[in-house]
DNA sequence: TTGAAAGCGCTAACAC
DNA sequence: GTGTTAGCGCTTTCAA
């Protein structure tokens, strides 16, 4: 069975050659008239879609470029894909995900690109990869990380300031007046940049307000769900002398923990306080609403399509490794600490 | 700048054929170990990855399916997305994603092709395609439905019984003593087949109980996100005799609901009782936790990749019509009611 | 303004 | 077992 209709037969049914139909198809000027709308009439009549696979062989791009994440189910990442894709759309791209589920094999082989030749490009949020990894990586698909900044990486990325962001949170908890100050999210990985600048953020907040640090108050996890923010939340409430208020590294932790407290009975803000990471939606609705962190995720996700989409290059022609001659750019994004119900002042 | 080895450089390298160098690379037998390991030295000299692009127009697919929604931003979708990739990944599949904000006309060029020839099959979660979109559609790429089934639909698709699961929701909420029951999530959309579907349920469900049906407690909304729940449980509180339950069409409208009936000081399910759809992990972790229909989605995107898998055939060859032989399949999904604290015996 | 033809990198008949 | 070669459908010099 025939499935599509190739640029050699609207040819024939046109009565021109190959490419005159793709002139046309392309857009390009000096097709005359006559000839322009005896081709679309053939395009229209065998109902011609170009083949992908052919044009992207020939052009030596696809225009798929990929994004790469732990997990497309927690929220936060979910809404900056929505903004990834819908950057990537503005841009004439598509994109195509891929979860790693925060797994370090899985996100080495991003890495080294199992998607070659099939992206143009990639949008990378790792989790555990590290300096070695991406300095000993050989695929040259033009590279966008996104979180947090890994130390002189040759990488373009694009990140908030994670540990002044953290820092202020703790600093707005200490202004309430809380010294029992717990932190929920650090993790024992030393691959986990993000959570060792928030964690770093917010031991400088203590130490600026005099506060000393108590390594019970900062249980280690593994994940970043609302189950381990419930389970951790659990610990903290067992000890001799809970906490007043808790920063989590992201929102789903203080959700979690948010369930926990509520649970036991306590109010929130009035018995604990909290705070969370992301500004996900869910955060918005909760009762108590949730003080945050918002990233500005519209421009993480665009600035990083831009950047990527430069890289590329305009286009013509191979894939190049092109714009390393102004060396990775570091991009800052914005960020504002949103104070809501969970931190209210008494 | 050469980019990367193609299979001549290798072959030259390795001072063999072509057609070698390919054998190896696609792990054919009928190789000399002492010419498989000459080659395989040099494919890892050169680093060699194959052009996907070439060997997709060879082959004549792509490895690549779509995955078509609404919003990526929708717990239910994010959620559907992850097992769908998932599913896919298993069968070698990638999964490419096109968000449509549920526009008509979005749709319907997610339907027509955009990506035909880059994509060898389509999972479409529709929101405003009905029966004649779909028995228009040229596009020849292979297609399964998510979501509400569209009746007599030419078109494969996994879902649940919306209809029988809205009744079973209603039915709980009068077995808790309820008459005054509000539903959230009506649609004037004559093609929103899923709401049409849940409150049809919702009907029945008050019919069998001899509970006379009232239109101001059905309010419409175009959009089922926290906002519009929030907003018409606003609506809903201001009746002369607000309702004393309240089913929502999804579990994004019940925790919009849920806030607001909290905000204005109302206990739940003390005061008003509430319901979802979808079990979305925030309902299970709101407090009260929500009550919900839960759809297996594990399932959901697993028969759809197979349905997906087995339609566009074992592979070999051009991309096909295939299976229609045995007519479009509409396969039921399991589902199941969660009772959980927002709806709990007073 | 249009046509002929080469070739992108790969796979698979078909030879040897 | 291995090599030769003909396309897959498209874009793009180079001629006409």
């Amino acid at each position: 069975m025939q499935v599509g209709s190739s640029l050699k037969d609207v040819a024939a049914r046109a009565g021109v050659s190959v490419k005159t139909v793709s002139n046309v198809v392309n857009g390009y000027t000096y097709v005359s008239p006559a000839t322009r709308e005896k081709v679309e009439q053939a395009l229209a009549e065998l109902d011609y879609r170009p083949n992908l696979s052919a044009r992207n062989l020939r052009r030596g791009r696809t225009g798929v470029i990929a994004l790469a994440l732990p997990e497309l189910d927690a929220p936060y990442f979910a809404e900056l894909s929505r903004f990834v894709i819908d950057a990537a759309a503005e841009r004439g791209w598509t994109v195509l995900i891929d979860q790693t589920d925060g797994q370090a094999a899985r996100e080495r082989e991003v890495l080294q690109g199992i998607r070659e030749q099939l992206i143009d490009g990639l949008i990378f949020s790792p989790i555990t990869v590290g300096r070695e990894e991406l300095a000993t990586r050989t695929d040259r698909t033009p590279l966008v990380l996104l979180g947090e900044r890994v130390l002189d990486g040759p990488t373009h990325h694009v990140a908030i300031d994670n540990l002044r962001a953290a820092r202020e949170v703790t600093e707005h908890l200490l202004a309430r007046g809380h010294t029992r100050i717990a932190a929920i999210g650090a993790q024992e990985n030393p691959s986990a940049n993000t959570a060792h600048l928030r964690l770093a953020g917010y031991r400088q907040a203590l130490e600026a307000a005099g506060v000393p640090f108590d390594e019970r108050l900062v249980p280690a996890t593994g994940s970043y769900r609302r189950a381990d923010g419930a389970a951790l939340m659990r610990e903290l409430l067992e000890l001799p002398e809970p906490p007043q208020a808790v920063f989590c590294f992201n929102d789903l932790l203080a959700l979690g923990a948010l369930r926990t407290a509520l649970s036991a009975g306590l109010r929130v803000p009035g018995d604990v306080a909290l705070a969370g990471f992301d500004d996900v939606e869910d955060g918005r609705y909760s009762t108590p609403t949730l003080t945050t962190v918002s990233p500005d995720k519209e421009q993480i996700a665009r600035v990083a399509v831009e950047v990527l989409d430069s890289l590329i290059g305009g286009g013509r022609g191979a894939r190049r490794a092109g714009g390393e001659a102004d060396g990775p750019r570091e991009i800052e994004a914005d960020y504002r600490l949103i104070v809501r119900e969970s931190t209210a002042a008494g």
